[in-house]
RNA sequence: UCCCCUGUAGCUCAGUCGGUAGAGCAGGUGGCUGUUAACCACCCUGUCGGCGGUUCAAGUCCGUCCGGGGGAGCCA
């Protein structure tokens, strides 16, 4: 029989024949036995196969059976002698698929950096720490599905190539067939994109937002999940050129709703992770970042704290002596504002709600002060905003009045206006960084290993 | 894009006052009756990121470019 290694690990010692395939992560070899830690990715933990050398058949193939190569190996379970393991394969016969020069394998049996698997990204998923971490993002999209599925949201795929500046967010990537040698040009000495493939000036999309809120106002509830894609040269830890989202879209529903979804929604993937990948969340927790899963099982456990803007800015104010950016009312809150008040005021996830408009985008919902709109960010320890979201403008002489205000062209929006002169109605979504969240579920340092391969300026080498 | 740090063996790093490099791990060989970060002994490994400069002499000092990391901004 053919079972996962995570499987077999559960199971009790029993006559019957196995079949183990996996890699080898490393060999010991005395006179008469040798052990081998077989992985197939199924779980942190590895099989450990015996051979017991004295009746071993063909002693020679195991010169082949090295750190990295590919094999099955076939015995029968035992109960086993050893600490670390309560059943181990007794294996008599093996045979190598594909073996691997250990003279060259990148991949030694010790660890390495975070810093030097980045080089080898296409080996790096057969180490523990990157392969717990496609697990837990596997995991944790099968959760986002999950979750909207069970409450009755509708997964919609929005465009990936957009010919619309969503929010303004950020620099986009242009995506052309002209040819960049001998750019067409109109008499004004622009050039002319009628002659593009699309007739007009394309890029890869920043955001399914906008889309998104088109089908909200037929389906009611839906949500996106795809990559997205910004073209801005910054270079940290928590952002990448190529990351995916989610954007949940709600109609008939406001702010306070949209708060109720975000936290609900965050809470049952937490726990979902827990639930489902113990032995990763405790790698995670021992290894990466310390007590991480209990972190996560109180965030579960606790509400959100909920807060204005304005009363941010009050208590962050009061306290302006520790920062290297004093904060008034009308500014931005800085990513050491955002740590401030969730890792010393709140201690955990806080929703700041009615930013001031100047710092938020069009969409948003205009209140009645008319200085603040209706926005919410979620932010987190360690990491900051990981979900930003808002209730939308839905009355259509305040989001026109906006756009210009905003020096925006109605007219490229005529199709998003359409969706308040017909039917419109109240409605609200978020956008969740899936990247950051997996960043945050895992504790891992840079979004660039949660991702098997990251996309940033100057990289991208796979 | 800005600021700071950094680049030396396959990996992680040390290298003092400028005098042609060395430690752990990995790897190899041998040993070991059950190991699990295996252990013990011996052995192998270098374009000191690139280019240029100062100097009798540069891993070391200077300039410059490139790569990596951290922080900031922007955001998700």
């Amino acid at each position: 029989m053919k079972h996962r290694i995570s499987h077999i690990l559960k199971q009790k010692p029993s006559d019957e024949r196995l079949v183990v395939e996996g890699w080898i992560r490393t060999k010991r070899m005395s006179k008469t036995v040798c052990f081998l830690e077989i992985n197939d990715g199924s779980s942190l933990a590895s099989l450990q196969a015996v051979i017991d050398l004295t009746s071993f058949a063909s002693a020679k193939t195991l010169e082949d059976v090295t750190t990295g190569s590919a094999v099955s190996a076939e015995g029968i379970l035992v109960q086993s002698p050893g600490g670390n393991q309560a059943v181990e394969l007794s294996c008599d016969a093996i045979t190598v698929h594909g073996s691997s020069p250990v003279d060259s394998y990148p991949l030694q049996k010790k660890r390495h950096t975070l810093e030097y698997l980045r080089e080898i990204a296409h080996l790096r998923a057969r180490t523990n720490t990157i392969g717990a971490v496609a697990r837990i993002r596997s995991e944790v999209s099968y959760a986002v599905h999950s979750y909207f599925h069970d409450k009755g949201f509708y997964y919609v795929h929005t465009p990936i190539i957009s010919t619309s500046d969503a929010e303004g967010a950020g620099q986009m990537f242009q995506v052309t067939t002209l040819d960049m040698l001998n750019l067409p040009k109109s008499s004004d000495g622009q050039i002319d994109y009628q002659q593009d493939f699309f007739g007009k000036k394309a890029s890869l999309t920043v955001s399914g937002q906008l889309e998104g809120e088109t089908y909200a106002m037929a389906l009611k509830n839906i949500y996106t999940f795809g990559p997205t894609f910004r073209a801005e040269n910054s270079n940290t830890k928590r952002h990448l050129s190529e990351f995916w989202m989610i954007e949940p879209e709600m109609a008939f529903c406001d702010l306070e709703g949209d708060m109720d979804i975000a936290e609900e929604f965050l809470k049952y993937v937490f726990n979902q992770v827990l639930t489902n990948c113990p032995s990763d969340m405790q790698f995670f927790s021992r290894f990466i970042e310390k007590g991480i899963a209990d972190v996560l099982q109180q965030v579960v456990e606790t509400p959100f704290t909920h807060m204005t803007y304005t009363d941010a800015i009050k208590e962050l104010s009061a306290n302006n002596g520790k920062f290297d950016f004093p904060v008034s009312w009308g500014v931005d809150l800085q990513t050491e504002h955002e740590r401030y008040l969730t890792e010393q005021v709140c201690k955990g996830p806080v929703i700041v709600t009615d930013y001031p408009k100047e710092i938020k985008a069009f969409y948003m919902k205009m209140n009645d002060d008319e200085k603040t709109v209706r926005a919410m960010d979620v932010l987190v320890p360690r990491l900051g905003e990981i979900i930003g979201g808002s209730e939308r403008e839905s009355r259509l002489d305040v989001l026109e009045k906006r756009m210009v205000d905003l020096s925006l062209n109605p007219e490229d929006y005529w199709w998003y206006l359409d969706l308040r002169r017909f039917g419109s109605v109240k409605h609200a979504g978020f956008g969740l960084g899936f990247d950051r969240a997996i960043q945050y579920i895992t504790g891992m340092q840079n979004i660039r290993d949660v991702i098997p391969y990251p996309r940033a300026a100057k990289q991208a080498e796979f």
